[in-house]
Formats: C-alpha cells, structure tokens, sequence
DNA sequence: CCTCCGATTGGATCGTCGTTCCAATCAGGA
DNA sequence: TCCTGATTGGAACGACGATCCAATCGGAGG
C-alpha cells in the first residue's frame, strides 16, 4: 500500500506561499485563511508550508509587507510635499480598502518591517515640510497612529459589510440606528447619522488628513 | 453513579460573568479569556455560561462596554471644551493602557455601544468648541480614529512587552534595531530611535491630540 | 553513471479552542 | 403536592494551529 499523492515538481518558496495566502485573504477574509486552505490550494502538505514560514504570524507579516510594499513603492515623486503625504496617505487608504486584512494586521503586530516602512515615509515628508525637530516625532506618531486607526475602521466595516450584504445597505443600517437613538441622550449622533450615510470614506479620511496637516502648519 | 458536582446556590448573571471575563483578561491578556478558563473560575460549566451570553464576541463586547462607560461615566464637567476634550482623550488612553484588550475590541468591533458613547462625547465636545457644521463630522471622525489608532498600538505593545519582558527593556530593543538601520535607506526611523528610547507615551498621545486641535482651530 | 546525504515534501496526529447539546436540577406558581 | 419552564454542569464535536516523521527528490563527489 502506501500510495502517497505525487510529490510537486515546481519548487515551492516563501513568495509563492505568501501569493497564496492573500490571495486567500482577499477572497474570503482573514477567516478563511487557514493552513488546511493553504494546502488545498497549493495542492501540497503542512509540513512543506511551515518548512519556508515559521508560523500564521510570519505568514501575514509576510503578506502585509508584501502590499504596503507595493504601495509604497511607486516612488511618488512630488514636488510639494504637502500634497506628496495626502498622495501617500489616499495610497494607504486605498491599498487597506482593497485589502482589509492589511488592516488589521498593521493593527495588530506593528513592529514588522511594513509600519517601520510607513513611519519612514511619512517621517521623511514631515522632515521636508519643515516640522521642527522637537514636534517632528509626536507628529509622525500622530499621523501614522490617525492612519491606522482608520485602517482598523475599514477593515472591520469591510469585515460587516461582507457578512451583511452589500456597504449600501449595512450603511444605511447602522445610519438609521444611529438615527434612532434619543436625541436626548445622544444629540451628537443622532444627528449625524444623515452624513454618516452619505459621506464618502476617502474624502473624510482625506479630511482627517488635512486636519493634522493644519495643525502641524500651526507648529512652525 | 452519576454523582455530578453540586449545583451553585447564588445565581449566575451577565454581569457576574462579564466581572469575572475582565478580571481573566486582565490577568493574562487576551490569549487568557478562554471558556474552559472562564468556567473554573466561576466554577460552573459551559452551558451555564452560554445562557447568559451569546458567544464570545458577545462578551468581549459587554466587557469592553463596561471598561469604556466606567471611563465616560465619570462627567468631567469642565468649563472649557478644549480642556475637557484632552481630559476625556487622556482618560480613554489611560483606560485603554491599563486594559489593553480593550483597544483591540473596541478595533475589532466599532459598532458596538462603546464606540458610540466615544462618539457622542468627543462629538459633542466639538460642538461645543463652535466647530462649524460641515467639519463637525470630518473632525469627530479624525479625532476618534486617531484615538483608536493609538488604543491598538498601546495594545500590542501591551502585549509584546508583556512576552519580552518589562516595557524597559523592551522599548530598548525596538530603539536599538531603529538605530542600527542603515541611515542612507532610513534617515527618518534611524535619527528617531533616540526619541522612541525615551519618549513618554501619554505626553506623545496627548501632543497629537493637541495637533489635532490646533487644525481644529482653523476651520474657525 | 552511480551513490549518498541534506533539503524538501506530504500527511497523520496532537492538544486546544469555541460551540452545541442534553440530562440533571432547581424555584415557584397552580 | 406536582409540574413546568428556567437554569446549570459537562460530555462531545468539528476546526484550528502546530508538530513530527517517513518518504522523496536533486545535485555534489566518486
């Protein structure tokens, strides 16, 4: 007996794996990407998986260095660099829109190598906006903490949206319980459920963007 | 045979259970709250649990809403807006640095009640700083984003500090691999290293709140 | 061409988790 | 007193990440 399935000619590596897993991810969410879909997809075992990545962890970090990397990139060369970081910062948001994974895990294990790169960018456009030594730090903190922040966001209501339907409607949901709440107790809210069902997540991300921006311009 | 364990006296509740959930958490992390932990502790099985509580999630967000409604409940009646929104800041990071999964939760899930009672207190803080309508959405969403991207960040080096040691040493060793990154590829991160040894994580939260203020400010 | 050894692969297996399910038990109204 | 619905305790289930090892491959040295 012992008949084995046959064994892969095409080598596998690390960057094959890691292919695979997002694209595991993107299809179905963080969810669905599990070892045993893993070997499925690659039609091998687990044993030759964790030969070339250490565990789930090193797996994701893999993956979301992957991305970031990619959007990172695409060498933004901008003269102004006011508008490079709003150019940086829509790449991100886009880039964890479409990948909300990403996301959560930047969120999650923020000492890999891809927040390091993103501090570096941004870092680095502060420095040629002329930020004073002393803010430069609090102020890349703050931006890249604001960026992340809006990361988890989206992840988490792409993560709603995808179990509830399509954005519109889980929007609309969320903007008339919103809408619902004692205007009493919740004044701030309740009326706000109007633009939280029309407003638009890259303008206010933008928005938000700009705000830091004003108030650095402040520090000068 | 069948000689089972005594039956409990004193009633089980949510609230019992949601106590005892935060206590495990905040003991050992989130890795910690398992139910199998959750029923020796309360010495009870897990049928008993689970008629109280939907799943998991369930309780990790009733936790974590009575962790944030402790935090918001205490009515800092300040006279002036700007002060009480850094008050109201500072007691959320103070809260989320002593329960740091509750910055994890309150990323994982937002549309839980926690987040809205966030929401309609630093929205009604803006408010109450005359920031004109159309940027009222805009900021409030800045504002609390930034304060979530803050809440994950203190939470995962919660629990990398937590594994590596005191946060001493290991904010040390996160500076020294900054400051041995090549200065040519990293200008920014390397020439950081020296202020991430030695910042102070509130007085940084804080700084950025005050950015945001300050941009705050200029829509007037 | 053969031999052999380290690198690589496939899959059985382990322990733990969240969750389900149901018999046992209790409290209190009929 | 009896009965019924609410509550409890714990066995069992399926899925997960991870470990382990026999099987296999490929190329360096003879």
């Amino acid at each position: 007996m012992a008949n084995r399935a046959p064994r892969r000619t095409d080598g596998l590596s690390k960057e094959v794996i890691v292919q695979a897993a997002a694209a595991i991810l993107d299809g179905g969410g963080e969810a669905a990407l599990t070892f045993r879909a893993l070997t499925a997809r690659l039609a091998t075992g687990y044993g030759a998986i964790y030969h070339h990545v250490a565990n789930k962890s090193d797996l994701l970090a893999a993956a979301t260095d992957a991305v970031i990397g990619g959007v990172l990139g695409d060498a933004v060369v901008e003269a102004e660099p006011r508008e490079a970081l709003r150019t940086v910062s829509l790449g991100l948001f886009d880039a964890i829109d479409a990948h909300p994974w990403v996301g959560a895990q930047l969120y999650r294990e923020p000492w890999r190598p891809a927040l390091l790169e993103i501090y570096e960018r941004i870092g680095g456009l502060l420095v040629a906006l002329d930020v004073p030594g002393r803010a430069l730090f609090d102020a890349a903190g703050a931006l890249v903490n604001y960026v992340l922040g809006v990361a988890g966001q989206n992840a988490a209501n792409a993560r709603l949206a995808a179990a509830d339907g399509d954005r519109e409607a889980f929007l609309g949901a969320v903007a008339a319980r919103w809408a619902s709440l004692d205007p009493d107790e919740y004044p701030f809210v309740h009326q706000a459920a109007n633009q939280l069902r029309e407003h638009d997540d890259r303008e206010q991300f933008l928005a938000g963007v700009d705000l830091f921006l004003a108030g650095i311009a402040t520090l000068r």
